[in-house]
RNA sequence: GCGACCGUAGCUCAGUUGGUUAGAGCGCCGGUUUGUGGUACCGGAGGUCGGGGAUUCGAGCUCCCUCGGUCGCCCCA
């Protein structure tokens, strides 16, 4: 490579080969399954005006000000690469007036950009596939979308993750329980550790899930959720709850999931590897697949009128390195051109076949005498020869172990070339 | 923002206590066998050893800076 060839952008990727193709997989599953669901397909922009997620966000400081990619465009308009599905869609169901069609299912998938360092299984430009339900309060929204997500992770062969499952309660049990514990922690304070005296002070929910072992011995004795919720709250996540049994989706309750913004209500929830599994190895630190919750209070955020609302994405680099390697297809017709005079009549072969539906490679550059063995490399099911031998034209089939219905047609449809052209 | 490790052909890597024109395998290109052949053999292209500076008679190898990568911390909408 040359020095003055432009690198490609910090944290990001060219993705190309059996990565490409696991992704391919992961997003051509998502689309079928959601279709099962009969959530509907949406395609929003790639950026909003800075406003939309910086009030989503509800201005944490932090997140929006260092973790954002911003610019200023010609107009003098702050502007900003999605950082993530929700807050657009909330957008976009306000300005196009899809109250009408509250409540309603969607799904949707690409890329979005984040400011963050890269690490396993994270990038500055990732992809998520998303599903959100808007306009429905009903816990069965909310079963519906857990339901989905899990079919999801099983059509994709991923079985080592559970669902990790929590409430928030409604906005007045979760002010009880963020004070609640706020006093729990001020009163031993200087034993936590640095980050999670900050914590207290920015973003006290998020102690329940520190890593450092000086927290630890202060995490089991914390005030519980449970404790503060309303019946109503109760009642909700009891309906959750016996819905995903109903439904067959296996949980675990998991009282220190939360979630940093107000703008929560109710279930929150993550699927996550389970310990020790080969999936755990497989995403580092980064362990969330799938993750998501009910967000009553965003859609207010953004001017709209109060509006129920709950949805999930997922990292679709993260789902594709848990999937495994998927090979390319298997090569269903080579062709090749052995000698120079016949590579027309190749071509022609060529084009028939791929009008037929087949997946097919011409062979017919480089040295003539090495076509034949580069076509074999290829591992097709069938392989089609046109030489010239002692000036006479000679075509060979060779028909190989075929492994699928589509092969079997390929060679009934060559085979019939085979005697035509034998006449 | 912080920390650890890494950076030699397109890819995977070797390169001895610093010592002549930097190597291998795979891949790529071409040649040989008048051959039912994914083979074998021969040859070729391709590297200012991430970049800059320092030490030295001499640096891929030592030191400093810088850039990039990987993994982790913070953050995680």
């Amino acid at each position: 490579m040359s020095k003055n060839t432009p690198k490609a952008i910090r944290g990001t990727q060219d993705i190309f080969g059996p990565d490409a193709e696991a992704f391919a997989f992961v997003v051509e599953t998502f689309e079928r399954v959601r279709k099962l669901y009969r959530f509907r397909r949406a395609e929003m922009p790639v950026f909003e005006k800075t406003e939309v997620f910086a009030r989503s966000l509800g201005e944490t400081t932090d997140v929006v000000s260092k973790e954002m990619y911003s610019f200023e465009d010609r107009g003098g308009d702050s502007l900003t690469l999605r950082p993530e599905f929700t807050a657009g869609i909330a957008r976009a169901y306000l300005t196009n007036g899809w109250q009408q069609h509250a409540p309603l299912k969607l799904a949707t998938h690409g890329p979005l950009f984040r400011y963050e360092r890269p690490q396993k299984g994270r990038y500055r430009q990732f992809h998520q596939i998303d599903a959100e339900i808007i306009g429905a309060g009903e816990p069965q929204a909310d079963v519906e979308l857990l339901a989905m997500a899990d079919q999801l992770l099983k059509e994709l062969g991923i079985e080592d993750v559970t669902l990790h499952l929590n409430t928030l309660g409604d906005g007045e049990s979760r002010e009880a329980w963020r004070a609640a514990l706020v006093e729990y922690f001020r009163a031993v304070k200087d034993e936590l550790s640095e980050d999670s005296q900050e914590r207290l002070e920015k973003n006290p929910l998020r102690i329940l899930d520190s890593k450092d072992r000086k927290d630890k011995p202060f995490l089991a004795d914390a005030p519980k959720i449970d404790d503060f919720l309303s019946d109503e709250a109760r009642a909700f996540f009891e309906a959750v709850t016996s819905g995903l049994d109903a439904a067959g989706v296996k949980w675990k309750r998991a009282e220190a999931l939360v979630r940093g913004l107000d703008y929560y209500r109710h279930t929150a929830f993550e699927f996550i590897p389970d310990e020790g599994s080969v999936s755990a190895d497989a995403l580092g630190s980064q362990s969330t697949v799938l993750g998501g919750g009910r967000y009553d209070g965003l859609i207010e955020n953004l001017g709209g009128s109060a509006t129920p609302a709950v949805g999930w994405a997922a990292g679709i680099e993260r789902l594709a390195m848990l999937v495994g390697d998927r090979a390319d297809d298997l090569l269903e017709v080579a062709i090749v051109a052995e000698h120079a005079a016949r590579e027309s009549e190749a071509a022609e072969l060529v084009a028939r076949c791929r009008r037929r539906g087949f997946q097919t490679e011409l062979f017919a550059t480089g040295s003539p005498r090495k076509r034949f063995d580069k076509a074999r490399k290829a591992e097709p099911a069938v392989l089609v020869s046109f030489d010239v031998r002692e000036g006479k034209d000679t075509t060979k089939f060779a028909w190989f172990e075929s492994t699928s219905g589509r092969v079997e047609e390929a060679k009934a449809f060559l085979s019939e070339f085979q005697s035509a052209s034998e006449i």
